[in-house]
DNA sequence: TAGCGCCTGGACAACGTTGTCAGAGCACGG
DNA sequence: CCGTGCTCTGACAACGTTGTCCAGGCGCTA
């Protein structure tokens, strides 16, 4: 029984023309056709102009799947992140395109929503699309799934927080410094009771903020009560019973060093509804601080030139730059606008 | 003269294993391992155990450029928007993630920067990599070039903004209706000379915010003065220089509407620096507009559920959804905070 | 033990492109 | 008139995977 169904062509990328239908309209070979899309030399303009009226005709594109598949690179790199809706990742990712783009590469973007379950299905999925590199802000605390892919020759560029227990690429911040400026800041302006709320203590850049934390109170020669450091998820929820408590408790802070721009605006939020100003500093900048009364002293860190050097480094690998791993680290500024110059209340 | 360099195989991804490579590792046939790598039946535990144990030693990684160019789907769609760090097009960028993620597509981004040539230079390069659908703010105000491609079977659904001389899915907010609300408001709170600061005109969304501006004026039988209004780039210099110009010029403007998020920044920004209270109403909402003083009154869309519904519109085309092109709208939400409920001043 | 069907495994072609190579056509000079 | 060298063109294989199809081996039954 002739099955018209069960046709030997199953698909054909819901028929589209290829160079061979191209060729045959155009009464040319199929690699004439290819050399036209190519700008390549060796055509006549008659012969082009005939195979670009079949071109526009059928509404031909060159199939790059299998132009990869051919040429062996992809032009597109992976970019993995924790969340796209974190204002901070917006212009990281903006500029890690924006470089890409310079290089006439494609980004394939996801997000790992802080799960190293779902960075690695990300990251290993990117690999198997061929992606010709990698940039990461990875989640996991164990990268070594990565080792065949780097063996292979992915180029991979970590970004805010380096690789665990590999050796790779990495830009990051200078958490360790500026959260010891912030601090430093609060104790110059009169405070001894400060508190610090951060992400979850495995996130590296939280630990490095809180080792600046902890040596800047060390180097004043000041005592830090345990009740006044608390780390784990950034929801608004957890941070602001984090933030009352340190406030309400016995020996209540008078000033507040919040981990990362999410815990700041929830600080803000939970400050704004007490009588008793309280000094607070923030890591990140984040957008209208300066317009909050008290407007909110930062430290920023600069995202969009964290994922241009980034993305940079990632293509100097792939433009065969060798070498060992590198790492980076950018400078954060100490932004003072008000909230960090706060002095303490009497609490008499 | 043998020449070893230039070898018939050229790249093989930086010399990556292949299935090929795999089989003659366990001593088996080609076939044999893909049905052990897709988890098809048909394998006995002892070979399948073998061609693992290869797998592994390789580092064989399943190269989807050639599945995708054999089965002819790339599980992966495309998005193009203006710029990926605006705050409004983070969130709505997730939520298209989390859609192709629940239906095991990948994200492929793109920013237009807001011009026509680099959206269609993106649409093109996504459609080349024969992405199954394409998610789409637009730049541009002609997309005809999409046709061959709609043609192709290429699902697409536009964001935010319509499509332009093609018929498309389109998932909108309810601009005009939205303006209406926010300056109706301002007029029942008693102003009378109120300026609008909008985008450029060619953009959809300024011209129905206008268009709602226009027809709360004349609803209320209001005359509206050209100098109140300003369409234009939104960068802080242009929207700094116009609303200075409505409110120091003769008749100035008692109340302003800002008609994006970037406007209302910087709106707030230049109002923060004024003796006499303006009124201000924002179309769209943002981070901490509640702490300002005032807090800022704003008309609220949701861009998550913008990027949600047009994702979901998406995977039914792709499903197999037919009929003609949809057009959803989604309603805002006006956010009364303060801002624009400032009685006008007594300028006598 | 012959016959039958089922299960496993492998050979082969195809997806649409590009690199290699050789052939066809032409002009020119000897 | 023919050889030489050039330009333009097309046939063919390969990239790594998956779908089709068939062969061989096994167990079961009559």
């Amino acid at each position: 029984m002739a099955d018209a169904a069960g046709s030997p062509v199953p698909h054909r990328y819901g028929n589209r023309p290829t160079m061979k239908d191209v060729a045959a309209r155009a009464g040319v070979g199929l690699k004439t056709v290819s050399r036209v899309v190519n700008g390549e030399p060796g055509v006549t303009p008659d012969t082009e102009r005939r195979v670009r009226e079949a071109i526009t005709a059928l509404g031909f594109r060159r199939n790059d799947s299998a132009r990869i598949l051919r040429k062996g690179r992809t032009a597109s790199i992976g970019l993995v992140l924790e969340d796209l809706a974190d204002p901070f990742y917006g212009p990281l990712s903006r500029a890690v395109e924006e470089v890409a783009r310079a290089h006439g590469a494609l980004l394939i973007n996801g997000s790992s929503a802080e799960d190293p379950a779902r960075e690695q299905e990300l990251v290993l999925a990117l690999c198997a699309r061929r992606v010709d590199g990698l940039v990461i802000i990875p989640a996991g605390e164990d990268h070594r799934y990565l080792e065949p892919e780097l063996a292979a020759g992915v180029a991979t560029v970590f970004v805010d927080r380096p690789a665990a227990r590999i050796e790779a690429d990495a830009v990051l911040s200078d958490c360790f410094g500026g959260s010891r400026a912030a601090v430093a800041h609060l104790i110059a302006h009169g405070h001894r009771r400060i508190g610090f709320i951060g992400d979850r203590p495995g996130i590296h850049t939280a630990a490095e903020r809180l080792r600046g934390y902890r040596t800047a109170m060390a180097e004043a020669g000041l005592p830090v009560d345990p009740s006044w450091i608390s780390l784990g998820p950034t929801d608004p929820d957890r941070v602001g019973a984090a933030a009352r408590s340190m406030l309400d408790g016995p020996g209540p802070i008078t000033a507040l060093f919040a981990g990362n721009n999410r815990v700041t605006v929830t600080a803000v939020r939970v400050l704004a509804g007490r009588t008793l100003p309280v000094a607070l500093v923030g890591f990140d900048d984040f957008e209208l601080a300066d317009l909050l009364s008290p407007a909110v002293t930062v430290v920023a860190q600069d995202a969009a030139r964290l994922g241009r050097t980034a993305a940079e480094m990632l293509f100097r690998r792939l433009d065969g730059a060798a070498g060992e791993p590198r790492r980076v680290e950018l400078p954060t500024r100490l932004i003072a606008r008000g909230s960090g110059e706060i002095p303490p209340a009497d609490r008499g």
